[in-house]
RNA sequence: GGGUAUUUAGCUCAGCUGGUUUAGAGCACUACCUUGACAGGGUAGGGGUCACAGGUUCGAAUCCUGUAAUACCCACCA
């Protein structure tokens, strides 16, 4: 036959790929026989294209779920996608105002009714991107955070939350567009780096009591007369003796108190703040512990309002009673200073006008009570994080716990579930009929016949926590009851929940993981998955994130296309340790592609050989008896790695094997002269390795692996790499293996010696060792033909004419009549005895030290004695050889 | 500002409970080789006072303290 030089990625992934899907292999229903092992994939968001992080994420989860796969496990990885409520209304509003359509001119029902087309339209790609990968999910289980069951299930949650007493409402600073006048979210809000000029003002305020001033710094102040205190710091010498004083507002000569507060920074300004916590989050936030009043003076539109006391304000635009209250304060006598000052200042996305913090009513859930048993469970390690670093972040956030504001002013989301009368009276309810039911017993003889619903939606976050536990249809009514889900008549979740690993983003440990884990416990009394293995960010080699922006993000499917669907796996896990970011650069995929075609070739090599009954030289035993208690050592360490979710190690153990292990050595040692045939028994071993080879190998690369599975012996089609059974670690002799590292340490020594003398190796050489070696003696075949040597023989003169190495304490001599340069000889020879006598100054230091003989354990004493030995005996076996040199 | 990490070869990183030759890998680099699997290859080689300063110890890349840089998360300056 004959097969290209090069693997061909593209002939083999499509055909693959589809049979695989086909023969259903990934598909997966609950057993009675097998052990379950489950991953849901963190859904990415539904519009979105495969980036580089969504790569190396659902690599990860791939190779996990491939293997368990062969470990003969029923495997279960559940696909979906995430509505994503602010990222996809965005792009929606985008692609609604190219259209020249502004979101603020349709109702809510025809803006969804296009976000929905859009959704039908671009939903789908990001999960045929992910088959490209070779991602092997169940697809018959994809699901979608909006579905209807799905909506249902948000919806049921927020319901038995709110009556579980874990929901309220209260007030929180949102921003606000007064332009737009709507809610804006924090990503809408943009500031500029260089922040913004403005006006730092000061401002005296009378004291009521006695005749003193007080002056504090503001930039806003037009907000003066919503001021419900002044607040020092506590520590603050110059100003204790005023807390507790009243002071006059200018202008409307309200009394407010002067308040001491931690918040207050002595060193800004004149270390006293105005406190109007209507118009600024920490002033809230301080009026909120003081007790204070809240008085709001501005308007929807950004106007002032009758608040403020002020006639001539009233209607007025907040910027413009800025300068007007300035030139008021000026002539009043209360402007005390003016300087420049650089601020950062929100504006808006949408029409680049001045955020205005604004308070409103918010939902929020209250996270103290209900995060108790999530906190102390990966404490326990009852689930545990990869790399375990990310415990003491967990638990930090954990314990700092702050409410979670789960409203979100937008459109595209499950719809807030609470139903409101004129009045403002509010019922939590499914549905609008039932809120109505509860409303008229809440409110018997009000003879309302018509609620109005809320108008937000819900946080994405307050949906895809539920994620684990509904992919599997645990909220259905049928198991979910009275706030608890009974699992017992749900197969599915019965068999795969809790799920083994979730594969994530270290930077959504809070946002999504934290809170998947609080549901698990509410509402399945169990943890959601038993580990959680946390990525790196990929970022370009500069360092970078990966951005739109910055343009520095690799085309997912060209790379594919490109290096092919194994050669990018293999290349992004290379140099991608568990929580470690991953610096891409598109030579880790041609790494990755190079391995994929060493591969091809080694099978090439193989495939090409004619066989024959013929006696089996003695070299191939020592080879095949070599090979195999490599390949169990290295098959044992390949376990470990896993256990420990060291992926990037696992492959790169396979690396070794496969480059080093089995083609530079195994294979060469074995490779029949050109043209001659190889004996039968090499033959059948070698393809049975191969065969294992290609079964460690798959989760990595599955296609590759999977053609040369079925190209390798005939065997029936149905008969997939992707389902055989997966190696177990068996025995190995340590011994040989050391043996053999020493035969080849002989070999590497003869080439080198072959590299600095200019000699061919095609010149047959001979080798002399003085003394009998037993691994010389059990590896002289091996060494021999990679070596090309005629004789290996034992002598007990050193010979001259000869360039000498040493191996251990074993003197080697390759005999080279009128080619040794004696003086280069020497000057190497001189090189290793330095080399060995600083080394055994550095074991004779220990050595001589007292403390360290009585201190140190006996055998680590031992050892260094036998170093010093070592080190002796090789001294006087390189002096001996000077003099011999003359 | 609070928290969590990181700092080892030109680059990316291993080095797990302190001792296992005077610190390893991959990539990059250098020299040589190459018509019989593979130049996307082979053989060999050079390259590091383990960020800095102290300390603990018989012994520190490894443990402790401090300093300096960097990254991420949270909170954000009137």
């Amino acid at each position: 036959m004959s097969l290209s030089t090069k693997y061909n990625p593209a002939e083999t992934e499509d055909k693959w790929y589809k049979y695989w899907m086909d023969q259903g292999f990934f598909h997966s229903e609950p057993s009675s026989d097998k052990e379950a092992f489950s991953i849901v994939i963190p859904p990415p968001n539904v519009t979105g294209v495969l980036h580089m992080g969504h790569m190396l994420n659902n690599t990860i989860q791939d190779v996990l779920i491939r293997k368990a796969r062969m470990e003969g496990k029923n495997a279960c990885w559940v696909p979906g996608t995430d509505h994503a409520s602010i990222a996809t209304e965005a792009r929606v509003v985008a692609m609604l105002r190219e259209k020249g359509i502004k979101k603020s001119s349709l109702t809510r029902d025809e803006f969804l009714k296009y976000a929905w087309e859009w959704k039908e339209k671009y939903g789908g790609i990001i999960l045929e991107q992910l088959k490209k990968l070779g991602a092997s999910c169940d697809w018959e289980r994809t699901h979608f955070t909006m579905d209807p069951d799905y909506y249902k299930a948000v919806i049921k949650v927020f319901v038995d939350l709110y009556n579980k007493g874990y929901i309220y409402r209260g007030l929180r600073m949102i921003n606000w567009d007064c332009e737009a006048k709507t809610a804006l979210s924090n990503e809408e809000v943009l500031y500029k780096e260089e922040g913004e000029r403005s006006v730092l003002y000061s401002v005296r305020y009378k004291i009521k009591e006695k005749e003193e001033w007080v002056t504090i710094a503001t930039q806003r102040p037009e907000t003066i007369m919503g001021d419900v205190a002044i607040a020092v710091n506590p520590t603050d010498e110059r100003y204790k003796h005023l807390v507790g004083k009243k002071v006059l507002v200018p202008f409307i000569n309200r009394e407010i108190p002067v308040i001491a507060d931690d918040y207050v920074d002595k060193t800004f300004g004149t270390g006293c703040l105005k406190v109007t916590p209507a118009h600024d989050v920490n002033d809230y936030e301080i009026g909120v512990r003081h007790n204070l009043p809240v008085i709001d003076t501005i308007n929807e539109d950004g106007t002032l309002n009758e608040k403020c006391e002020l006639p001539k304000f009233f209607g007025k635009d907040r910027f413009a009673v800025r300068k007007e209250i300035v030139k008021d304060l000026r002539e009043a006598g209360h402007l005390v200073k003016e300087e420049d000052f650089t601020t950062r200042i929100g504006r808006s996305e949408r029409t680049n006008s001045v955020v205005e913090p604004k308070l409103s009513l918010q939902w929020f859930v209250k996270m103290k009570e209900i995060s108790v048993r999530a906190k102390d469970s990966v404490e326990r390690d009852e689930i545990k994080l990869h790399p375990a670093k990310f415990k003491n972040t967990y638990r930090h956030w954990m314990e700092n716990v702050r409410d979670w504001c789960i409203s979100r002013q937008l459109w595209w989301g499950h719809r807030i579930p609470a139903w409101y009368d004129e009045a403002g009276n509010v019922v939590v309810a499914e549905t609008e009929a039932e809120a109505l039911k509860q409303y008229k017993i809440q409110h018997p003889g009000s003879g309302i016949q018509k609620l109005k619903q809320d108008v937000d939606v819900l946080d994405t976050w307050a949906s895809s926590w539920l994620w684990p536990i509904e992919v599997f249809k645990g909220f259905n009514e049928k198991y979910f009851k009275d706030g608890r889900i009974d699992r017992s008549q749900n197969a599915d979740l019965k068999y795969f929940y809790p799920t083994d690993v979730l594969v994530t983003a270290p930077e959504i440990l809070f946002f999504w993981v934290a809170r998947m884990i609080i549901a698990g416990y509410e509402y399945m009394d169990e943890k959601p998955f038993n580990d959680v293995y946390l990525t790196g960010v990929v970022r370009d080699k500069l360092g970078r994130k990966m951005s739109k922006s910055l343009g520095n993000s690799p085309d997912a499917l060209e790379l594919i296309g490109k290096y092919g669907a194994d050669g990018v796996r293999t290349g992004m896990l290379f140099s991608s340790a568990a929580g470690n970011d991953l610096l891409f650069d598109e030579k880790l995929c041609e790494q990755g592609r190079n391995f994929a075609n060493k591969i091809w070739n080694a099978f090439r090599l193989v495939k090409g050989w004619e066989v024959a009954k013929q006696p089996q030289p003695e070299e191939n035993k020592v080879a095949i008896e070599w090979f195999e208690s490599k390949l169990n050592q290295s098959i044992g360490e390949l376990e470990d790695h896993f256990t420990k979710f060291r992926i990037s190690d696992a492959l790169h153990t396979l690396y070794k094997l496969v480059w080093d292990d089995f083609c530079s050595w195994y294979l060469e040692i074995i490779k029949p002269e050109f043209g001659k045939p190889i004996d039968d028994a090499t033959y059948q071993k070698t393809i049975s390795f191969f065969e294992a080879i290609l079964k460690l190998l798959h989760p990595f690369m599955p296609f590759l692996t999977e053609e040369l599975w079925h190209e390798l012996i005939d065997r029936k089609k149905e008969d997939c790499l992707i389902i055989a059974e997966w190696l177990k670690p068996k025995a190995f002799n340590e011994k040989l293996i050391a043996h053999c590292e020493t035969g080849f340490e002989v070999v590497t020594q003869i080439r080198n010696a072959r590299n600095s003398k200019g000699l061919s190796p095609k010149e047959s050489l001979s080798l002399s060792v003085n003394g009998v070696s037993k691994e010389v003696d059990q590896f002289a075949s091996v060494i021999k033909k990679l070596a090309n040597l005629k004789s290996i023989e034992a002598v007990s003169e050193k010979p001259t004419n000869a360039t000498s190495f040493l191996i251990g304490t074993r003197e080697f001599y390759i005999p080279l009549e009128g080619k040794v340069d004696a003086a280069k000889e020497k000057e190497d020879l001189r090189k290793e005895l330095d080399y060995n006598k600083g080394f055994l100054a550095s074991v004779m230091k220990k050595l001589s030290n007292e403390k360290f003989v009585s201190g140190a354990k006996p055998e680590v004493v031992e050892i260094e004695r036998k170093k010093k030995a070592d080190a002796e005996s090789k001294i006087k076996s390189l002096e001996e050889r000077l003099t011999a040199l003359g």
